[in-house]
DNA sequence: CGAATAGTGTCTGTAAGACAATATTCT
DNA sequence: AGAATATTGTCTTACAGACACTATTCG
């Protein structure tokens, strides 16, 4: 089967709910320059203005790699999101965000994962919900007319994996086709959620094994913000936040001296609490946890 | 009629979707005392910790006053949110947020302020969705799957008519009586989503007129924040942002020195951009304006 | 003058960022 | 030694907050 991805077929009965996910995944860091068939890519549209300069590619082909290269030459890892090609009129042949219909007695979360496993099979490290669109306007001809939206982080090393699926494709962010509905803006709204968020959450740890080196926490961070962080600033953050602390081993990754291992700190909770918990924000890891009841 | 607040009776056909308003209103900043009889105000649990002090008030009777006295004697306003008591089954007799049903064709917006007019006659300056909740879990008897949260923003000028209908009333955000379902997980969400937006963005400046003293401005922020702000480095701040300018004139209050009056600046767009307009967050004023759309 | 609020000046601590310099490993 | 990454050290700037002090009005 390939993806049920896109709007289900229902006649009138009050609005149908459709749930779609911003899928956000680190590209593995070593090059490997997978390259895709840049065949039906289309126009690239850099989603991220200043922040990716001249969006360079090694390639060119536009799809393939996993980096890409700054203004002042560095490279930097970047996101990779998965879309799926719309086989339906409204915006047919453009791309779009996964998604599928909410079933009736299951969460959103379990939709929104749902709607992942359908151009994955990797789970996501994070799950959370990003907006819900509800304007009559959408009736491009399309049905739903609520789409809950939510957006996924994968970390690196199950990333490797991608399941190129046959109207699946994955685009780094800074590299996106033309887009169908407005899930361009949903993308960018995506990124600067996570952007912002990696600042006061634990996200970015959880990105990285439960032992790391900083420069691995820090690619994650490079990644995510899309450009080179002051290596020497990034320790003195991170430590200094009492977030990570040291396990006392070292790794060894090549011709030059080896890195301190660190592992991440839950919260002290100080009390002087920066963000009171939020409702059924946060899912971890693998299956479908999590609650959250309301009603009304 | 009285409000259409809670939840409407149907029978099965897949989720039904409700959206309720957590509103945020201004007390007037004079001391005036408006005393509700305190009969079933129920057990006041105060929703914000730390920052309230002993949620003193001035008469006691926990619903009266629109003001808090914090922990070092110095009087701060205080918001105020409108709740209706349920009187259906599910928390029959408690308090809970005003909501209504989504018409099919209609935008989410349009359900949210319609909710908002069943408490108030007032119109927000600002409005935002805050939140989706959609766990079958809420089967509590009630119906609506999926409940779209929203909050608002209610002026000082304009809260002073507050409409006490037959089963609404206001209710300090300090002071809040037992809640229904997880509403006061959600006001408390709404509360630091406020707070933390006011920071990034102008909804303050929406809440004074147009022409405003910065004292008027330090009164929003300390309603808002639950605490008082020192007056000159709250000045400082104000105005190294450029985003409030002196519009040369000055306003007499009372016997002392009067206060330069101030008005909001335009977003001058430096191209340093610090939030990306995101989809569908912002709705100025009265109407219903406003669009972002979406499908799938 | 006294009360009350508006506004200025200073000082301190913290945090971010630029950047030089040292340390440790492998080849 | 040389390449490459890890780590430490300084220095500068910006900003938040505490707080003393001055300014202007009314009664």
């Amino acid at each position: 089967m390939h993806m049920s991805a896109n709007v289900s077929e229902r006649a009138k009965e009050p609005p149908n709910i459709g749930v779609s996910v911003v899928i956000l995944a680190l590209g593995p860091s070593d090059l490997d320059g997978r390259t895709n068939d840049p065949s039906t890519t289309g126009t690239a549209s850099a989603v991220t203005d200043s922040l990716y300069a001249a969006s360079t590619t090694e390639t060119g082909n536009g799809v393939g790699r996993t980096t890409s290269r700054t203004h002042n030459g560095d490279t930097v890892p970047t996101l990779r999101i998965p879309l799926v090609r719309r086989v339906r009129q409204p915006f047919l042949g453009d791309w779009a965000l996964p998604g599928g219909d909410l079933q009736s007695g299951r969460s959103l979360e379990f939709a929104a994962e749902k709607a992942l496993r359908s151009t994955t099979s990797l789970h996501p490290q994070y799950l959370e919900q990003l907006y819900t669109f509800g304007d009559p306007s959408r009736s491009h001809g399309g049905l739903p007319m609520v789409s809950i939206v939510y957006w996924a982080l994968i970390g690196e090393t199950e990333a490797k994996d991608f399941r190129e699926a046959q109207n699946v494709r994955w685009f780094p962010v800074n590299q996106l086709p033309p887009l169908a509905f407005d899930h361009k803006d949903i993308i960018e709204y995506a990124l600067t959620r996570v952007r912002n968020k990696i600042e006061y959450s634990d996200i970015a740890t959880r990105l990285v094994g439960s032992e790391f080196t900083l420069s691995q926490l820090r690619n994650v961070y490079e990644a995510i913000y899309g450009r080179k962080l002051d290596a020497p600033n990034f320790r003195r953050r991170m430590l200094s936040t009492g977030m990570v602390e040291p396990t006392g081993e070292k790794l060894a990754r090549g011709a030059h001296r080896p890195a301190s291992l660190y592992r991440y700190v839950a919260h002290t909770g100080t009390g002087k609490s920066g963000s009171p918990g939020k409702p059924g924000t946060i899912v971890i890891a693998g299956t479908t946890p999590q609650s959250a009841a309301s009603g009304q």
